[in-house]
DNA sequence: TTTGCGACGGCAACCGCTTGCCATCGTTTG
DNA sequence: CAAACGATGGCAAGCGGTTGCCGTCGCAAA
């Protein structure tokens, strides 16, 4: 066995290929390739005598040779809207380790809440990649299906038909939020809505606006802003012009922007106005008051979404779920408190 | 000029190669390739006819081809110890932007901590890379100087010979942060450190005890904590009982973490005990009371850092500078005080 | 007019790996 | 005993680009 000198940091040499080993051990590259990828169809002994050369020479698959010719690449991109929100943190926290664990890479993407990037950097990166969670898809229902014939994709928190997708019931838990609210004595409530495009604004604000009808009482809607807590300070006024004396907000990073600007203009939280979140990011407990906030399983979301799109790449794998709910609970902070009476 | 149909999503059909494009327009594969990638080795005109019909058919290049016999893969890897880290959300803000304008992908990777993880996964993506950029390496300086030998590096935040690096000079803040405790009357200062092997917490700890020892006094030093809210608490307790009347801490996310215990404790903050953070993360001027800390430029490290790596992989690039040193000012919010007289 | 040279394109050999197809061989089956 | 078959491994054709080398051609210099 001729065994060329094993790879080392620094030195200059050439890396180790599928041909190196399978010159060490005397066979082909083709069976070379077989017993490293396709253990079966070769003989157990030859394959451990590959399997050893192939350790011992510290042999690392070319990732790009094998994806052009086999057509995998090993990596699933994560698409967000906007890196900065904190969200995402707990998505990425948990595609991440699921990923790694199945040796995957992850490309992180970043939209930028534009539809357009969106198409147009997936289209690009289409044969690159294995497949793509799209974490906050601002694309319109049709333009995602047909996307999705054209490379696997899971979706988080948005619904549309043929494309599998983790969904954190956000909405089922509006009842609990307003339930909370409405127990506590307030009547008028408004809610704070997110960006235009967003699916899940869209599912809160009907979700809320069911609990509300189910109560014979009327729910204003102010908005929409755009998410991210530099919106929180035109939320925050058009609630107080409501005369609203509590409100439900798309997400807790436009709950948290209200909350400060509430603070400015000294309107008392939750005495003048109760605040109520969801998602319960990375913040919402150490912000001032502590938000009371629907909390979702973020980093399971991210987790759940990689499984499915796995399980869709393996031809083996068995058929599964088009669509999985997560629910949310209702997490009672600081921010909300009784109706003030006066 | 054949023109095979042009590729629509959904359509299943085979993507288009350069291999179209020459059909299309006449000329060698090599020659498209040329016109796309060496314009000024190809005549103007045949350029034009070229870009062209790439242009028609929606011509997108396979990176996995172009890197199979460039070597050059598109791809950088970003690597940070922990998704999870606030910190680093400004760190991917800044690289993202710069690779996205650069056309390069960006490949996340979390090290978990672990330097064993840094260098295997390092070794493993080698060649899918076209450089890294480590946000936190917890590698020995030996260690990183020999990867660097191997792959293309850009450190942030670490200083190691023969490396280009983006730095925060948080340790030159540190007097701001220690005079302000000291003008406000505080002798008793202790210095809360962050995880055991990390370089800017030595080095902040270093910049700390200088300013101490010109000052005459004597900075008591606490831990190592992991950087984490989580270790918060036993950080906390152990300032508190040093006696000491104000802290610094090694990053906002430890001191808000103490802020939360301080709180369970009913320690007044700053009445009873001072704090200062490092790096203004996201949350530090939302917790309760406001974290008085050294803002650091995070985003622009990222894109400097980027900058730093890409002027580096271009070999025509003018020579540049292996490490710029971004400066970093005390803000002063509602968590830092006189010292209690009594 | 001849020589020389630069500009421009084509040829073909890779880059490292996968995979369809075929050859071989020992064995089971009719 | 012959035919059929499954297990195993080799051959070679790609996958889509890139690039060194060479041929051709037009034009300026000698």
């Amino acid at each position: 066995m001729r065994m060329p000198r094993a790879h080392q940091f620094g030195s200059g040499d050439r890396p180790v290929t599928i041909n190196d080993i399978a010159a060490a051990t005397g066979v082909a590259a083709s069976t070379v390739s077989r017993a490293l990828n396709n253990p079966g169809r070769v003989n157990a002994a030859t394959r451990e005598r590959i399997e050893a050369a192939a350790r011992e020479l510290r042999y690392v698959p070319n990732s790009q040779a094998r994806a052009l010719s086999s057509g995998r690449t090993g990596a699933i991109a994560v698409l967000v809207s906007d890196v900065t929100n904190p969200f995402y943190f707990g998505v990425l926290r948990g595609t991440q380790m699921q990923l790694k664990a199945a040796g995957y890479a992850q490309l992180l993407i970043d939209t930028e809440d534009s539809g357009d990037l969106e198409v147009e950097l997936l289209h690009k990166m289409r044969r690159s990649l294995d497949g793509a969670i799209l974490a906050a898809s601002r694309l319109p229902d049709r333009s995602l299906a047909k996307l999705a014939e054209d490379i696997p994709l899971v979706t988080i928190n948005r619904n549309v038909r043929g494309v599998p997708s983790a969904i954190i019931d956000t909405p089922a838990g509006m009842s609990q939020a307003a339930e909370h609210l409405i127990s506590l004595g307030h009547r008028d409530i408004a809610y704070v809505s997110g960006p235009e495009r967003s699916w899940p604004n869209e599912a809160r604000w009907h979700a809320v606006r069911a609990v509300a009808t189910r109560h014979r009482l009327t729910f204003t809607r102010v908005g929409p802003f755009p998410s991210g807590r530099r919106s929180g300070s035109a939320a925050a006024d058009a609630v107080l012009n409501t005369g609203a004396t509590a409100c439900i907000v798309f997400n807790d990073l436009l709950a948290i922007g209200i909350l400060q600007r509430l603070r400015e203009r000294e309107v008392r939280v939750p005495e003048d106005l109760s605040v109520v979140g969801c998602d319960d990011i990375f913040g919402a407990d150490f912000c001032h008051p502590p938000l009371t906030t629907l909390t979702a399983p973020i980093e399971q979301a991210g987790r759940v979404a990689v499984s499915m799109l796995l399980s869709r790449l393996d031809p083996a794998a068995p058929a599964m779920r088009q669509s999985v709910m997560l629910p949310v609970h209702l997490t009672v902070r600081g921010s909300t408190g009784p109706r003030a009476t006066g």
